[in-house]
DNA sequence: TTTTTTATGTTGCATTTGCAACAGACTTAT
DNA sequence: ATAAGTCTGTTGCAAATGCAACATAAAAAA
């Protein structure tokens, strides 16, 4: 994703320094941390995928968000809302470097290189990170399965033109743009008799 | 919303010290910026309210985000998709501080004081953008009208207790959760029915 | 004040979407 | 290789939502 030598050096040089912070490994499908109270806790993925997910009172799982490489992620960033329940979990094997953001911020602030380095690499994080959620929100601002398909597709297609492979699996693509997954495929199923777009499963090519 | 008193102080000690930034007034329904080419375009909202439109193809008017005291936008922050067109306009008298991403972060730093205190405010900045823009997401990702207007609700009553006064018109908050006004006033109709709120426009009591 | 504009609430109707159920393809584990 | 599990695409049907139109209330402008 971004500059992942740097950051891999930075992971190198903090972890000695700095006692306030932990790096974790996680398995496939293990839970990396609940957002239950606010301790000001933040996370930033090393490597591997996980996923934010919301269990509503019905029980519904609905992912939230996705993270990947140097994705951050946390109470931290949560008004924490107790009608539902916040869990991360790991998609595949995930190194994770925990901190809480207090003791970053305050008590070890120019005191130790990791919170030197942080300052540094913060605003690239951030900034990443609130570009990912404003995209989210303006795709999740279409009222119709279509203008959120379409809307998806053009920001790939931006990166990678014509012709590219979804970062999701279809199933994973209705949670990330909410909506039902049969309609989705409905509304695929739709697009490719119009002639909008070739689908084979995830691998899409849009044809105007 | 966050330490105004901070942020003014910052503003005056800047001001004349760095060249790449710029301070600008405008008026109710003016155009404060638009998102067309990549210039990484920083802003900070210092006074007033301004809404973040998107028009999509067909010329609909779509409230992305809306911004207050303190709020960053721009560029940076933005995937830019030529599909749809994006203009932040001021909603009454605002006041706000221009400058380029870039210039700050790389030409200027360590040299003004006015970076050293962007420093400072940063985290705090960002971190609260995160915050909203995730919780508008965690709304967005409910299905139905009734959960979105629920949760919305219980964020606010988090804040403010059972009784409060939206930080919006009704048409804006349908606006905000990306329903249809009159759905929406079907959906507060029925609510209300069912004994779960008290509505007086804009001013609601939740009754659970 | 009066007039004009904008916001709100309501309702009928058409459309979209979600839900449920199922069959076939693909993947993973045994 | 076989079996178990998951993912995908499809369809009928019910429910939710958007759209349009209108009346009334409130706010802004004259």
């Amino acid at each position: 994703m971004k500059d992942n030598l740097e950051i891999s050096k930075f992971i190198n040089e903090f972890s000695s320094n700095c006692s306030k912070v932990q790096v974790k490994d996680f398995e496939k499908g293990e839970t990396i941390t609940t957002f239950l109270v606010n301790r000001n806790q933040f996370c930033i993925l090393i490597s591997g995928i996980a996923d934010l997910v919301r269990y509503d009172y019905n029980g519904n799982r609905i992912v939230t968000e996705r993270f990947s490489d140097n994705s951050i992620f946390g109470e931290t960033f949560y008004k924490i809302n107790t009608n539902s329940e916040f869990v991360v979990e790991a998609k595949d094997k995930c190194k994770v470097l925990l901190f809480s953001y207090d003791d970053i911020n305050q008590k070890c602030k120019a005191h130790c290189s990791f919170h030197k380095k942080l300052i540094d690499f913060f605003p690239t994080l951030v900034i990443s990170k609130i570009t990912d959620l404003t995209s989210r929100i303006d795709l999740l601002s279409r009222r119709s399965t279509r203008d959120k398909l379409l809307g998806y597709f053009n920001l790939l297609s931006k990166e990678y033109g014509k012709s590219f492979t979804l970062p999701f699996s279809i199933t994973e693509l209705a949670n990330y743009l909410v909506v039902d997954r049969s309609s989705m495929s409905r509304e695929l199923a739709i697009l490719k008799k119009e002639n909008f777009i070739k689908q084979d499963r995830n691998k899409i090519t849009l044809l105007y």
